[in-house]
DNA sequence: CGGTATCTTGCACGATAATGCACGATCTGA
DNA sequence: TCAGATCGTGCATTATCGTGCAAGATACCG
């Protein structure tokens, strides 16, 4: 990628989300920190953009760098979706389940990844439209309008002759207990039968889905390789968790 | 290869892909590198294009962001979206292309419209989150990246299993003769399934795309019910077609 | 036909730009 | 105040660039 292109991109991020954040730009680039904040200070000496810690807010007098912290930390969803962006590798065949956390992690999702990408969710499908190495596989069927996923016999058929490398798995409630479990029966369904082929399974959760239930069963607990959450206050001991739960922030 | 047909390659590539990079177009080309830093450093002088390392970009402060130009190219479409739109009824069964045109008719729908709407576009489908009484059915397969829409042989099968009461089409060119053509096989086998099983099929054209052929044929015209243009000046007689044509502004 | 001028291309080589890493300084939130 | 993240700088490495030059192609002219 060119290095004046890197810099058009940057500028376009900036204006469509409003900051950005070195760390995960030099991920989502494939290019070193170093690099991303070379070009923020150069855009910054152009008058662009402003620096600030950990990345760069549009330069114009869009308000004062107060709690840029707390800004530029953004939310538990795309620390999640950091994480998880992480996990995928090179060739991969992964299937990523709608939510927003997996959106967020698409969105992080390096550009030049190389992977086999399916997915039942026609946002998932939108957001991959600029990572031109992915093959992307949309499973087809009715819509579930809460949940935007495609659902139905067909799609259960189509996943079903497929197997995965890895399965990012969007529930509502993960219990000790009662494992993964969701809001409605068909999502439950063609969890369960995508779960069944995937060689590891994911969740990105946010604290107030654990613990809970939900009226749907997806799979127990031990069937999910690894839980991530998002790290409460650093100090505190991480809750009580074991493997699979991880934490991050 | 003649270096003028060369340098007007690289132009067109460049607006193809909004950049060039060297190395890439030597190897491509099958000339030395620095044949193609001459070619570039010439059109720079010019003023076609300006150098950056590695390659090239447009001259122009071009919107080098697709997403963005997408918008702003908006004028017309958005025009015709809004023709489209009103053509849907409640209750119908609709299936919606691809293409930014028709993207620009989704957004056009009423929020409150109740019918059914097929689509093997991702982001067509996307864009109808808001649309609670629509009925969505996602037709999946692979992804054609270049135009973001799912092919496929299992892609037509679901669709041969469907009527429709409305198409809206989707073309790369629209001829007197050769009628509906556009620029990828396996959309045009698609298109063609879903023609053949439409009782009414619109195409919204915007004017460049008239009296064009691309290379592979859909169907002729007297196929399509009803080809709604973006009428040129107003005063202008709009051109010399008859209907199916009409033209709107 | 032979000779010359012009254009194009590829290669060599020193100069410049871009990138990543290391290390110490600075900032931030608790 | 402290620990961890982020930053700036200097440096080494690699890729790209610009220039000069020579070989081949083509056109032009006598």
């Amino acid at each position: 990628m060119l290095t004046q292109e890197r810099k058009q991109l940057l500028l376009d991020r900036l204006r469509r989300d409003g900051r950005l954040v070195a760390k995960d730009l030099s991920f989502e680039l494939d290019v070193s920190e170093d690099t991303i904040r070379r070009d923020l200070r150069e855009l910054a000496g152009e008058g662009l953009l402003t620096r600030v810690h950990g990345g760069a807010m549009p330069a114009s007098p869009t308000v004062a760098n107060l709690d840029v912290r707390r800004t530029l930390a953004g939310g538990d969803k795309q620390i999640l979706g950091r994480a998880g962006a992480e996990l995928v590798e090179t060739e991969q065949m992964v299937f990523i389940d709608g939510g927003t956390t997996n959106l967020e992690l698409v969105k992080q999702l390096p550009l030049n990844l190389k992977a086999t990408v399916v997915t039942h969710s026609p946002q998932i499908a939108a957001a991959l439209e600029h990572h031109a190495a992915v093959d992307l596989i949309v499973i087809g069927g009715s819509l579930l309008r809460h949940s935007m996923v495609c659902v139905g016999a067909k799609a259960v058929e189509a996943i079903s002759r497929m197997r995965f490398d890895l399965f990012f798995l969007g529930v509502t409630a993960l219990h000790e207990v009662e494992g993964a479990t969701t809001g409605c029966f068909e999502e439950a369904e063609i969890k369960r039968e995508i779960v069944s082929r995937s060689a590891e399974v994911v969740t990105l959760l946010t604290a107030d889905k654990l613990d809970a239930i939900s009226p749907f069963s997806i799979c127990p607990l031990d069937h999910i390789t690894s839980v991530i959450m998002v790290g409460g206050k650093p100090g505190e001991p991480p809750r009580d968790k074991q493997p699979p739960f991880s934490f991050v922030h």
